[in-house]
DNA sequence: CGTGCCGTTGATGCCTATCAAGGACCGTGG
DNA sequence: CCACGGTCCTTGATAGGCATCAACGGCACG
């Protein structure tokens, strides 16, 4: 993260790892301090809701530490994970009176909330927040087309090998001995509803990238990725 | 549509039908008047392309008239349809370099086409038109989220449900008789390609919605929906 | 050391894809 | 006017991939 200088110390987004991805960062210091007045912290636990499906939509989130994932639920129960959001991610971009779907910690999240109606007054003032907030827009709209294209013609080993090389990519990391890491702090069953599979069968596919070498579980949580290349290949170089 | 007196009479913007819901309604008629003038007036045959996968982005368009389809293609030939356009949607929200997706007419279209450069620049001069680009595009965005839950999770029949629903919805047309009307301009082929199926399911399902009298189709491209209740239950009140 | 949750593995069945053939529709040309 | 070929749609037979049902195993927790 750059420092930024013109904020006090102690302002809580001197300590924001995030600034660079988020929408914040569309703003200078001044107008940054004025902004972040406006909303607060906000802090819940793994497993616990940040809102349901149907709940007005009267604020909006930005995402600074942990993992989210959206949940849309149909009448009968059937269930599908939209996205996992991870930190630099917005919440509330969909601009409806009610949330579409419900949000929930995946791990413990950290993030700044802002009430809509006076983010909606930011909006209008700084166009480049508008800007920021159109492109974050836009970008997500390119990944949930992507996403459209898995759940609509891959196989689930192509499904899986997608959804890894995309997690890889927003919250991979490195080992010094240049190996590479996926944090899962998701569950299968998640991961299966992210999928439009079962959890089943991705259990059964993660044994089958196991056996051919193309990743290596540290642990549930934590994936090694022996062949990349392979992995690619199976996503068709398309992070889900 | 309602008339622009500021504008001379013979201005195209004049025999727009889709002024209500297009992106151009965010101006006055001067701006309008100015806006117009970047770009021109676009006509494309069924099944010409407007732009292929890979091609630059240099511009973006409204559509008038006419349906369009966004195909996304995998490396070994798997299709999958992304969206069908209708009068008043927007081609170019996605704000890459290049295109994501292959543009093609499914009917006769009629397209207004701006240069993105000078857009960009009617965009960050006109803040109305930022924001209803803005609004457009998180529009799009929950569209995508039914359509990945749609294909995450429901059935063939129920896909085919939602999709006649949606189209409905869009440009579903009422009879002096009050009885509902569907035009179908797409292929069978081109219906798989967007609900995640082939064609032959598509048939069948059609088929069966015709056995269950929930619909009666009066040619290929024209079905009759004489069941409303029934389709939204299939639908789950979701338009694909 | 139980208990419970989550993940894995196995057996079976169903839904949809695939392969194949026949039918409807349309434009062309005899 | 009808024969003809082509394209798209429909219908049938079969196969395959994933879901479902069921049992087992690992790990955390009290």
């Amino acid at each position: 993260m750059t420092k930024r200088p013109m904020l006090p110390e102690d302002h809580p987004c001197q300590t924001c790892h995030v600034s660079a991805e988020a929408l914040c960062c569309a703003l200078d210091a001044d107008t940054l301090s004025d902004f972040r007045n406006q909303g607060g912290n906000v802090c819940i636990a793994a497993g616990e809701p940040l809102f349901h499906q149907g709940d007005p939509a009267d604020c909006v989130f930005s995402l600074t530490s942990g993992v989210i994932k959206l949940n849309s639920i149909l009448p009968d129960g059937r269930r599908q994970v939209i996205a996992f959001l991870f930190p630099g991610d917005f919440v509330g971009l969909e601009a409806g009176e009610r949330r579409n779907f419900s949000a929930e910690a995946v791990s413990e999240v950290r993030l700044c909330r802002f009430l809509k109606g006076r983010f909606e007054g930011f909006v209008s003032r700084y166009p480049a927040l508008a800007d920021a907030r159109y492109r974050k827009a836009a970008g997500e709209l390119a990944l949930a087309h992507q996403k459209i294209v898995m759940l609509g013609r891959m196989t689930a080993a192509e499904r899986l090998a997608s959804f890894l090389a995309d997690v890889h990519r927003r919250i991979g990391r490195k080992e010094s001995n240049g190996v590479k890491l996926i944090p899962l702090p998701m569950s299968r069953g998640d991961i299966a509803d992210y999928l439009g599979l079962t959890k089943e069968t991705v259990s059964r596919e993660f044994t089958r990238l196991r056996a051919s070498r193309v990743i290596r579980p540290r642990s549930l949580a934590l994936v090694e990725i022996l062949d990349p290349q392979r992995m690619q290949e199976l996503a068709y170089g398309i992070a889900a």
